[in-house]
DNA sequence: CAAAAATGAGACATATATGTCTCATGATGA
DNA sequence: TCATCATGAGACATATATGTCTCATTTTTG
């Protein structure tokens, strides 16, 4: 069964665009395998297709913090489930914080939404202990979204796997990376 | 005094493309304040703006590094110190990360070289005891970088001051951020 | 099988970024 | 002061991405 036409070229933009957000609308149809005419039927121009990508990216990334932190019985427990369930869609993530979303205001309010959840949760984790209550919320916010992004790479380059990079990032948050020797 | 078109061209190209890599020449121009044709004679075409961005990067970020690492006691301070004269330069830190240097293949070993290294200097941190062995040198790396430029997105944001950001960035390195209860 | 929908390929027109050139102006330096 | 140089503004040509359309073919649906 052939994937849909929409669904190759949403995933083919994450990969061009990704690798060069210059990329032309012919450069994603190509990776697609897709007629250039059919990317304009199902999207109307460039900035449609990026606020498609913007909305698919923002909608997985709910579905999995979702998912992972249901039926959790800490909010320290959740915030390392989101982060275990996030890294697959780290790309997804960058993509949101780098692109330039003031044209999807419907996206802006969710991914802004977003964080602030975040922040909420870091905040409930401080009073269980999780973290320590005198470390900036924000850092710590900030921390857990970059070290995602940094378990995605390590992963992508095939120096771990998933498993290892998220416990890697959990690990550096909780505790650091200090060793034993003095 | 009156900068030279050139500064103003390199620090309006950081910018501008930083906030939209899809960015057009007139735009940096118009920031620069500078006259589309000036930038011409400066620079061919975007690519030779690009590569000239990616050589100012590359020098200012081994000039910084070079800087505040030599005579330095340790390796595990050397990379502290590195990471503190970095952040204000993350923007130039994450412009090199994030474009395709391909076209660029003297900027591209300059930066491979500089990962190379840090590499080192962790596996020498290590032997300090700045390190834990067992934790892969891949990963710290990817942390020092990520965690880099999360220090200088909460100074960006106002959250910190870059004094505070340092601070927060190697703390959590190296004993991460766990709060007292358990 | 037959109708309907989706697609690929390509022609075509348009918009926009890019690159070049000229000329008048202001700054700089001898 | 005078000469040189860099610049801004704008005209202009070109290249390229974008967007629309048609038509034959394939795929899907009933």
């Amino acid at each position: 069964m052939m994937k849909k036409s929409e669904t190759k070229i949403i995933e083919a933009g994450f990969s061009v665009f990704s690798a060069n957000p210059t990329a032309t609308l012919a450069d994603v149809a190509k990776e697609a395998g897709v007629g250039r005419a059919t990317l304009h039927r199902h999207y109307a121009g460039r900035e449609d297709l990026m606020a498609a990508l913007a909305m698919v990216a923002m909608q997985e990334l709910d579905d999995a913090i979702e998912a992972a932190t249901k039926d959790t019985p800490s909010y320290t427990e959740a915030l390392r489930l989101s982060l275990v369930a996030i890294i697959p869609l780290a790309d997804r993530q960058m993509f949101l914080a780098n692109e330039p979303l003031d044209h999807v205001p419907e996206v802006l309010e969710a991914y802004t939404q977003q964080l602030d959840e975040t922040a909420e949760a870091v905040e409930a984790s401080k009073e269980e202990g999780g973290f320590d209550a005198a470390v900036p919320t924000a850092w710590i916010v900030q921390a857990i979204e970059t070290l995602t992004y940094a378990a995605w790479t390590v992963v992508r380059d095939g120096d771990a796997t998933p498993e290892e990079a998220a416990a890697l990032a959990w690990r550096t948050l909780q505790s650091g990376l200090t060793g034993g020797a003095k």
